[in-house]
RNA sequence: GCCGGGAUGACAGAGUGGCCAUGUGGCGGACUGCAGAUCCGUACACGGGAGUUCAAAUCUCCCUCCCGGCCCCA
């Protein structure tokens, strides 16, 4: 069955065809690097880990770009505040960026551009534009201008006469039209500048992206996504310029995350409701955390609140629970049942799920159905080892996209392992006396220790926490 | 004002024209020396109003409310 994906563009699912048979291209919007993540840029950056890392395990061959935008008004804003160079300012902010990505077990992408370093195709692209009458230049600044492009808001179906009329923008000195936006802003006095042939100054927002998408992928890339608050006008803009520059279209499938909201409202920097990533992981595994902002489908905004996240922690803890008992018993189980036909469904269901536009959370319900009937297997002393492993397979496919379980495998063959038997042997003695006491005890301090033991009806497993 | 997305049980969050989402939490059981884990059963639902249909939470229309976008933002 084919991978559907919901494409923003045509605003309904669509199979990936990408244009180049098993190659595909997908461009992210990055961040602007002007100060730390928080858990809103986690979202994003998680939905599409695990989108890229569906698309690896399809197999397709996918490179995928990530930009930062390290010069911009904030950033030079910010960096004035502290008064260190605005490109260190944003270096720092990288190097904190993919701090927090690691610690989230967020897979890096094939390449981080920024803008700084694709300077050259930027002008080049500007200058582009210029010669073929799409933009011109005002004062040291360029400008796209709106009035020129073939379509105008394809992607966010915003009409120009109606948005002006609603709008009331009014217009900057040096536009045309009030909708027209800058490719090349013109530098202020003591400002962060690059030479150009229109003087010095340093790039448009929105330009970027388009020169970064054809510098790394081509013309036309295969998967353009980023938040739904770039809709418009960032991607819009994009589709202008990319389009009028390459006489191609631009993007074949865009794909919006919903965002992260808090009481209702978007999380985010301007608002000053946001959590930074590194203080939620004071708090919680990144376990959790991936598996809280994969628990709602990725195109959905999601509303955060502490209960919910330690709701998912718990949740997630049913699964993992499962997967420990199976690492459990992989040697020890005596039942005969290869739980073959179980697991088969349950990949394929797995699958299944993924392949229709990235179902997360759908796909997490078919872990916890696999869950409960393995369960039901071993409890019942039905379950053989080739079973066991068969459920653990499973897993560690859904675990390879996914990265929230964590392995707690017994590591019975060392000497600690073997100690650890030895005295679980010697509580079960206990037990058989009823020395419970005795147990307790061994129980108790194993656990001191980081070994948490269970008493199953096949006798006692454990595992170090 | 214009554009887009929503409204589902206590909570979180899926989905489909007729059958059970799923998880957390409740309640009642099973298992157990105790813990823990696990299993079984159970209650609680589809914003409001009209229509189509043998059948609608699922399709159509209207209404209400919420969120996002229109300066920056994943």
């Amino acid at each position: 069955m084919a991978l559907v994906l919901y494409n923003t563009l045509t605003k309904r699912k669509e199979p990936l065809e990408p244009l180049h048979k098993d190659k595909i291209g997908i461009y992210v919007c990055g961040v602007t690097v002007y100060d730390q993540s928080h858990l809103g840029h986690a979202k994003s950056a998680i939905n599409f880990d695990v989108i890229v890392r569906w698309l690896r395990h399809r197999g397709y061959d996918v490179k995928h770009v990530t930009n930062f935008t390290d010069v911009d008004d904030k950033i030079i804003a910010r960096a004035n505040e502290i008064g260190i160079d605005p490109l260190k300012l944003s270096q720092r902010m990288i190097d904190e960026y993919f701090g927090d990505m690691d610690a989230l077990r967020i897979r890096r992408a094939s390449v981080y551009p920024k803008a700084s370093d694709t300077m050259e195709d930027i002008i080049r692209m500007v200058q582009g534009l210029i010669d073929k009458g799409y933009a011109y230049e005002s004062n040291g600044s360029v400008y796209f201008s709106v009035r020129k492009a073939k379509e105008y808001g394809k992607l966010s179906r915003q009409n120009l006469d109606q948005m002006q009329a609603g709008a009331r923008i009014e217009p900057g000195e040096d536009k045309q039209n009030p909708m027209d936006f800058a490719l090349w802003k013109a530098a202020k006095p003591g400002e962060i500048a690059w030479d150009s042939p229109w003087g010095k100054g340093r790039p448009g927002w929105h330009i970027e992206c388009s020169a970064m998408c054809l510098k790394h992928i081509g013309k036309t890339v295969d998967i353009h996504g980023g938040g739904t608050e770039l809709i418009f006008p960032h991607h819009e803009n994009e589709i202008l310029q990319s389009e009028a520059y390459n006489d191609a279209p631009f993007v074949r499938y865009w794909m919006h995350n919903g965002l992260l909201t808090i009481d209702q409202e978007k999380m985010s920097k301007s608002l000053k409701n946001f959590f930074l990533i590194k203080d939620i992981l004071g708090k919680h595994t990144p376990g959790t955390v991936r598996f809280y902002l994969l628990n709602a489908q990725y195109s959905q905004p999601l509303d955060y609140n502490e209960k919910s996240l330690e709701e998912a922690g718990k949740a997630l803890e049913r699964l993992q629970n499962t997967y420990s008992s199976m690492k459990a018993v992989l040697t020890t189980s005596k039942g005969t049942d290869d739980a073959s036909e179980l697991c088969e469904k349950a990949a394929k269901d797995f699958e299944a799920k993924m392949d229709d536009d990235f179902s997360t959370r759908e796909a997490i319900a078919v872990m916890y159905d696999l869950s409960r009937e393995a369960n039901k297997l071993l409890s019942d002393g039905k379950l053989s080892q080739k079973g066991a492993q068969n459920v653990i397979d499973v897993f560690d496919k859904f675990n390879s996209i996914f990265d929230v379980l964590v392995e707690t495998q017994r590591t019975g063959e060392d000497l600690s392992g073997k100690l650890v038997d030895l005295l679980l042997e010697m509580r079960e003695e206990a037990r058989e006396r009823k020395d419970f006491a005795q147990a307790d005890t061994i129980r108790k301090r194993l656990a001191e220790l980081g070994i948490e033991i269970q008493d199953t009806q096949d006798g006692a497993v454990w595992k170090r926490k």
